[in-house]
DNA sequence: TTTAATTTGTGAAATATATCACAAAATTAT
DNA sequence: ATAATTTTGTGATATATTTCACAAATTAAA
């Protein structure tokens, strides 16, 4: 029985809570792989066949909306992807596109469905992730609509800061545009903004990297819409 | 031991999952309340300490946005509420509101997570109902974000009309403020869109009784945005 | 390296929606 | 039943953001 599960340095917290066996189990049916920035891992319209652990990198995911494309929320390693997919439907109803090099285990849906069944800490803390997920899309739904746009530029600056790079220095994974679908704007209006912010010595812009100079500032901005 | 639980007409499909033991025990903690239309069983800030499954009835999930009350969704029963505000967080991060005169049992956390950790097949059906959760929120974000007012309100009667009432003649349960707060609109536009709809032949108002007279061109509104 | 393609910044004009204001209607309380 | 309160409809005006247009800058391809 292969081991690799078991040494797992990336292992999720579920998945710490499985036996020896079942780390054995799951290491013979699922597979990991390295993917270079910009790979879709699943594809809105697919059959959704396999849970997808992103084990290191980050990731957006994002669907198809009347107009453009809806980037939905970005997610940082270590996380399940694609659990609504598998067990909401029977396609998935949503993409999910890696923004750095990036490992994924892809998990047979079977396989996870048997740890779920045997295994009820396992299940336990994949409830409590899903109702961290269900927690955070109330929340994106009360402040993304209910701000204006320079609120919402600074919302993504400081969650880019405080939650992804742990950071007031980073280069921005994601396009102008997609600044723009994460948060309901045109492309030229986050352009605007930006320039705007570093106009007023709250950001030193130099194409994707930012650094951020006034934290204080922008959280201000944050607060107050 | 009780079998009130055992006997329940409204049992939820995962409640249906669970032995005549787990049932009584249920039973034993699990209190089943009448509640007036407007109350309240859930109030966001409070310390969450009980699951409520809306057995009869319907209820509105939400929050306190920066500006305003954010009407995140309605929901018709049978239907576990709370889940999110008990496993996410020790308190509640969302408010319920009940729309009519319902029915709704508080079951004890501890039984609920007893449940979840003593029968795979009730906690599966939870899983399930989660994931089925986030896809509404995702899809959610894509219409609401990217529609214009017309096709908002469209898609509030239209989900009034097919999941809610199941009949093209209904009374809204929500104030034309309430439908504002749910779409994120202002009140005198939904107001001035329902009139527009109205005089277009599309709606019969009278208050709070709206018909719809031609679901086809409501349809249409709704996909065209 | 040069060319082609994509991303980005910015002004001016267009537009959808919000806000303000107030009267009419409906609901609730007395 | 009457008064008081809340909800609703609608016009006029204000405003935030989008759209359009195009040049500059960056990135990818040949």
């Amino acid at each position: 029985m292969s081991s690799k599960c078991a040494e797992c340095v990336f292992k999720s917290k579920a998945a710490s809570k499985l036996t020896f066996e079942q780390l054995g189990h799951l290491a013979e049916n699922c597979a990991s792989v390295t993917l270079k920035k910009g790979s879709v891992l699943m594809q809105q319209g697919a059959l959704s066949s396999n849970i997808a652990y992103l084990k290191k990198g980050l990731a957006k995911i994002h669907i198809k909306g009347p107009y453009h494309e809806q980037i939905i929320k970005i997610i940082k390693a270590p996380e399940y992807l694609g659990l609504p997919n598998t067990f909401g439907d029977k396609i998935n109803n949503y993409s999910a596109t890696v923004l750095e090099d990036s490992e994924v285990c892809f998990i047979d849906i079977d396989t996870f469905k048997y740890l779920l069944a045997n295994n009820e800490k396992f299940a336990y803390e994949i409830i409590l992730s899903l109702c961290n997920n269900e927690l955070g899309s109330f929340k994106k739904c009360a402040t993304r609509t209910q701000k204006q746009i320079r609120g919402n530029v600074a919302d993504v600056l400081l969650d880019m800061s405080n939650r992804v790079y742990d950071s007031d220095d980073f280069e921005i994974p994601i396009s102008r545009e997609e600044i723009a679908n994460l948060i309901d704007k045109s492309r030229e209006s986050v352009s605007r903004v930006l320039s705007e912010f570093e106009k007023d010595g709250i950001l030193k812009i130099s194409g994707k990297k930012i650094e951020i100079l006034d934290k204080e500032k922008l959280k201000l901005i944050f607060e107050t819409g």
